[in-house]
DNA sequence: TATAATATGATTAGCACC
DNA sequence: GGTGCTAATCATATTATA
């Protein structure tokens, strides 16, 4: 189906060629669903807490409109596609022609995939002239392509239905087996040597995070743009006494990296020596699993104790499992006979790196603490990639976090030593902007600290200016929302195009904007 | 009304076994 | 390869409470 080019050219008439929100939305509301506009349901995030997790899902009634399910899902696919390549910086044209060249079950991969060849065979075609800086910066994928023109990703797209060819672009990532990346302290892998590919080569460095077990493909999307950089993938537990598997993907070197010191303790009995006391041998757990969002009820750890006082000594092998299932799966520790309870917000902090009390007072609740505490960096892991930068930048750097959250980064660079000259800092949420604000103040910070809340604000001129005030950036941080990629999630887990997890694209399309700006400016 | 407490599976991957 | 098991997982929606 896709918009016909005939819509698209009356929309575009009606609103100029540029604005493409404009155009879309008018293409939306031409369409036949019995739906309010996009724009009037995106506006209704406005409704929205403070905290990135806790979104009304203007979507998630869409099915309800309508009596033919299946259509209905297709048109809001179709539609979440189109909205997707616009944000990513495609004119609504070309989304709109991949979409009806593709077919509506493409994914979101395939459909960059195609306008990329398809833009590859005009340049080739037409001669363009050189990118013009005074327009509006697009999406730099360009370059990553290796093919030339459309009969190449036709072809490399039946070879890979056909006979499973694993090309370097096709394979699926996998993770690897230890989750040790590049190497970690205790095992630096000091042979391993790896070659960036030249669109992603610094500066400035850049430093994306997000969930490594995601949804099948989205390592590859996410690599794919990032520049066909190999993500790094690690688990906190070579770092901490707490499981975190993150994939990394960054230009940064990889030689002559350590660790913060003191090492963080390994395990949970040197994280939380009150524990051993009451840890029974029958719970063989020495680190624990992935700090999440979200704690244990009450009612779940009266239950275990229940369980467990119904027998003396030690408890017959069921009760043995479905206590440790439990306790695996909420990170319960023993504080007690018979007695598991969920970390405190204290520990979590601990555990994660984070100065103790850092997201404590100034009117942050406990289930906020968790709640951000549960979202951030593992402040080791983090810094041990990092701490390359410190003979680099003796003087400091400047910094663009994206989606800083409690500032994982920022402290991972002041207790490596690195001193922070400019940070430009975007968290949405306001609780985690005061805890970064107040971080700031705590540790005498001499730099200028400009934090906002929406990276819809860091457009084009808007980075200029600040980057024109100070030189540019450095490192460009951020995870982008994984809340659409974990396996915790139940209701959304709907992948990189998810309400917020789509939120990776503007991570790319903030860090090519700061590239093709500090590429012009060294001209 | 705002905050806290509680209940709520699915998707991967690895492994043993056939 | 196919199957069945174990295991892990930066959460959301609803209900209860202050």
């Amino acid at each position: 189906m896709g918009f016909s080019e005939k819509m698209v050219s009356k929309a575009m008439q009606e609103h100029g060629e540029e604005n493409a929100d404009s155009i879309l939305e008018t293409l939306l509301t031409y369409s036949a669903l019995e739906e309010p506009p996009l724009e009037q349901r995106i506006e209704s995030d406005q409704f929205s807490t403070d905290n990135d997790g806790s979104f009304v899902d203007d979507f998630s009634d869409i099915d309800s409109f309508s009596d033919n399910e299946e259509i209905t899902n297709s048109i809001s696919g179709e539609q979440n596609n189109l909205k997707s390549l616009v944000k990513m910086g495609y004119t609504v044209q070309e989304a709109s022609i991949a979409i009806e060249r593709c077919g509506l079950d493409s994914s979101l991969a395939e459909l960059t995939d195609f306008i990329c060849a398809a833009q590859m065979a005009k340049a080739a075609d037409a001669h363009l002239a050189e990118f013009d800086l005074e327009e509006k910066p697009r999406p730099n994928i360009l370059k990553k392509r290796r093919g030339n023109d459309y009969e190449i990703w036709k072809k490399k797209k039946q070879r890979g239905l056909e006979s499973r060819v694993l090309t370097e672009d096709d394979e699926t990532i996998r993770l690897p087996n230890p989750m040790i990346g590049f190497g970690v302290p205790t095992d630096p892998c000091l042979t391993i040597r790896r070659t960036i590919p030249d669109a992603a080569i610094g500066p400035p460095y850049f430093y994306y995070e997000n969930v490594a077990l995601a949804p099948k493909g989205v390592w590859n999307t996410i690599s794919r743009f990032l520049y066909d950089v190999e993500p790094e993938f690690v688990d906190s537990k070579y770092f901490c006494a707490a499981a975190r598997k993150r994939g990394y993907i960054h230009n940064l070197p990889i030689e002559n990296r350590y660790p913060l010191l003191p090492l963080p303790p390994q395990t949970i009995h040197e994280a939380l020596p009150l524990t051993r006391r009451w840890w029974p041998s029958w719970d063989t757990r020495t680190q624990l699993n992935c700090l999440q969002t979200c704690i244990a009820s009450a009612k779940l750890t009266e239950r275990i104790r229940k369980a467990l006082e119904k027998h003396d000594g030690v408890p017959p092998l069921h009760v043995q499992k479905y206590v440790l299932d439990e306790c695996r799966k909420w990170n319960l520790v023993w504080v007690g006979r018979n007695k598991v309870a969920p970390l405190e917000p204290d520990e979590v902090e601990m555990l994660l790196g984070f100065p103790r009390n850092h997201t404590r007072g100034g009117g942050i609740s406990r289930t906020d603490r968790y709640k951000s505490l549960g979202n951030s960096f593992q402040v080791d892991t983090v810094a041990y990639h990092l701490s390359v930068l410190k003979d680099m930048y003796p003087g400091g750097i400047n910094l663009l976090s994206l989606f800083t959250g409690i500032g994982g980064a920022e402290v991972a660079l002041h207790r490596l030593g690195i001193p922070l000259k400019n940070v430009v800092s975007v968290e949405i949420s306001e609780v985690n902007r005061n805890i970064v604000r107040s971080w700031w103040e705590q540790t005498n910070q001499r730099g200028n600290l400009v934090d906002l809340a929406d990276v819809q604000q860091l457009n084009g001129d808007c980075l200029e200016k600040l980057m024109n005030s100070f030189g540019g950036f450095d490192l460009v941080v951020g995870g982008s929302p994984c809340n659409n990629l974990a396996g915790s999630n139940r209701h959304h887990r709907d992948g990189l195009e998810g309400k917020e997890s789509s939120l990776f694209y503007d991570y790319f399309r903030i860090l090519d904007l700061v590239k093709c700006i500090m590429t012009r400016n060294e001209d």
